[in-house]
DNA sequence: CCGCCGCCCTGCTTGC
DNA sequence: TGCAAGCAGGGCGGCG
């Protein structure tokens, strides 16, 4: 599934192929994936427009037009964005196909059907319910601490809270308690100082080297050339149940937490 | 505001 | 072997 590091790389992917690229023509296969504001049609909107830039905005790709607007992809647990060359097979499960002047076509692709792709005017703020970018200057460990402070939620919810920190997932928020030696049912609110150093220095690294290895290809993750990642060879505990922990020995337990899914070890993580 | 829960979907796994 | 039920999960809306 689509988070941070993965959509960091689909975006990485994006920018050279379709910034200054014009979209000649939009297909649309299922509407409800294609969302537009009021009184405006997604397709014929979006004809004719400029990709200026491509951004990340936690797990959301921002790719932003010519006239100011922006369009926002959540690509959920099983989508895709994917360009293709002319003569290139269609990928499957495409929704939406936006083909370009250069003969290219960017597909939205999502056998689930829970992705979107929204198209946002100029002045329309689409992200004000996004916390902090767990790597920019001000996620600080004073920051985390500030955060953490009088929660009582399981920290493992804590992490999946995309109103507090922004791109943290399943995967991730596993990997990173992992690393950080944290129980992941601990009270959000109980962590000490030095537990919540760790917490934040774990959560910076994790994400950094999964973006370095291309994100975690556990199911229908690749990027936007439609290659897999690489960080699913190196996950700790995650997916991992019964195996040995690599840092004390222990069995990988799996247990559930906030309806997710939580991998995580008895032994080391306190 | 906070925490919890059900829903959306389809493909894979499980169990009879 | 075949089939149906169960399960998985990110974001969102509803509820207390």
């Amino acid at each position: 599934m689509p988070e941070l590091p993965e959509v960091e790389t689909i975006v990485r992917g994006l920018r050279p192929a379709i910034v200054g690229r014009t979209i000649t023509h939009v297909d649309i296969h299922l509407k409800k994936i294609a969302i537009a504001p009021p009184r405006i049609a997604f397709a014929r909107a979006l004809q004719g427009e400029v990709f200026t830039a491509v951004d990340r905005r936690g797990k959301y790709a921002v790719a932003r037009l010519g006239s100011g607007r922006a369009l926002v992809t959540s690509l959920r647990m099983t989508g895709r964005l994917v360009v293709q060359a002319p003569g290139e097979p269609e990928l499957p499960g495409t929704h939406i196909r936006l083909s370009l002047d250069d003969g290219n076509r960017l597909h939205f692709a999502d056998v689930r059907t829970f992705g979107r792709m929204r198209l946002v005017e100029a002045a329309e703020t689409w992200d004000a319910d996004l916390g902090i970018e767990p790597l920019s200057a001000g996620f600080t460990p004073e920051a985390l601490i500030g955060m953490l402070n009088g929660r009582t939620t399981p920290v493992k919810a804590f992490l999946l809270d995309q109103r507090r920190i922004a791109g943290i997932g399943n995967i991730y928020a596993s990997e990173a308690l992992w690393q950080a030696r944290i129980r992941p049912e601990k009270p959000a609110g109980a962590l000490g100082t030095p537990a919540i150093r760790r917490l934040h220095a774990a959560i910076v690294d994790v994400l950094a080297r999964a973006i370095e290895m291309r994100g975690s290809s556990i199911d229908d993750y690749v990027d936007a050339e439609g290659l897999q990642g690489g960080f699913q060879n190196v996950l700790a505990v995650y997916g991992r149940l019964g195996q040995p922990c690599s840092r004390c020995g222990r069995a990988i337990v799996r247990t559930v937490i906030a309806q997710r899914g939580t991998w995580w070890c008895r032994g080391c993580q306190r």
